[in-house]
DNA sequence: CCCGTGACGGGGG
DNA sequence: CCCCCCGCCACGG
């Protein structure tokens, strides 16, 4: 049904809701979820989603706004090329001013 | 069946 | 500040 238990589901729910233009991180949504420790479950839940164009899956990245996952998605600027294109810009590995463009569902949901 | 590995994160030394 | 270990849990060898 639609609202399944399943883990990865809702991971895929939340990472939909993440706005054009910014970005969260795998354990604010694993908090979100109830499971703060599985952080790397949302990691793994966002490989599976490689099929789905609708998951916003580059709009993950870890706690200190660095592109970590950016190796899964083909080319090895694939990622920031599709953050740029919505008007985040990355330095380094890093999306430049993370704060300020974090989405908190835990906050902002 | 045991073990290493991983798109993480927090805590401790 | 850096490094290591632990919790989490699915998967492949």
């Amino acid at each position: 049904m639609a609202g399944e238990d399943n883990f990865f589901q809702k991971v895929y729910e939340v990472v939909r809701l993440i706005p054009y233009g910014r970005v969260t991180s795998y354990g604010a949504v694993a908090r979100y979820l109830g499971s703060s420790r599985s952080a790397r479950m949302v990691g793994w839940a966002l490989n599976s989603s490689h099929n789905m164009d609708d998951i916003p899956a580059h709009r993950v990245v870890n706690r200190m706004g660095m592109l970590t996952g950016k190796h899964h998605f083909g080319g090895t600027s694939a990622m920031q090329q599709m953050l740029e294109s919505e008007g985040v810009k990355v330095k380094g590995n890093t999306v430049c001013n993370f704060q300020g463009l974090l989405w908190d569902p835990n906050t902002e949901l």
